[in-house]
DNA sequence: TAAACATATGAATATATATTCATATGTTTC
DNA sequence: GAAACATATGAATATATATTCATATGTTTA
């Protein structure tokens, strides 16, 4: 009669109900594994961290990144869609730029866990 | 004769050279891309969060997210692979729990953005 | 040592997504 | 207004990966 469908008799009841009360929102947890999901491809870092150094036209990232205009295009979509970069236009070029200081700091963070393993 | 494949007249070859000297290797933008992926599924996202708080047994952490034994077991395997929790045995129980610091500072930073937006 | 139990894992399936190719859109220049 | 150019985008393909199901592994207890 216990709403675990979990047959397990060692659970810590206790515990799991204490933890269970600070979990965030659902829709919390699925905002965040989508924000980082946008820095889970090397692509889009490699966007991210040129941008971290100035704003850059579509042609130079697609230069800088070493891929096709196309694909830099479809991602910075990805980008612009997640708040993550913000552009100007002056004629046909675009600059793109980022569009949070949190960025950098994430990235900062993830930087750091990777130098120490 | 440029090395690049972009036929593109508007590139700005000196702040493209300049950013493309401060870019990390290719390693460290696929590890960084390898470390956010942890990051970016709802069930992990969740498991972290549980593991914030606590040292948690398997069950637990199943009842806590609401998913099965199975589906948690898979995610501490990558948990545990990318080295972001760690576990002890007792007895038959596994307990696990964070293996670093950067992981908080990481969802945190995370968070800040989200409730930006 | 057999049964019960907690956890781990391999295989299969379903779903998400990155890139490519072709082409569309919008801007400038002649 | 036509050609050249920078960027965007739809469709298709290929690849990655999360979950499920069945079962294996390892531990405890009767």
């Amino acid at each position: 009669m216990e709403d675990n469908l979990f047959e397990c008799t060692v659970l810590h009841e206790e515990t799991v109900k204490k933890v269970k009360e600070t979990m965030p929102e659902d829709g919390i947890i699925y905002d965040l594994a989508e924000l980082f999901k946008v820095f889970a491809d090397s692509t889009r870092m490699k966007i991210i961290y040129a941008l971290l150094k100035e704003e850059l036209c579509v042609c130079d990232i697609a230069s800088i990144v070493q891929t096709t205009q196309s694909a830099i295009s479809h991602q910075l979509r990805i980008l612009k869609q997640t708040k993550l970069v913000k552009y100007r236009k002056e004629g046909k070029v675009v600059y793109y730029s980022l569009d949070d200081d949190h960025i950098a700091e994430i990235v900062k963070k993830g930087r750091e866990h990777i130098d120490e393993l």
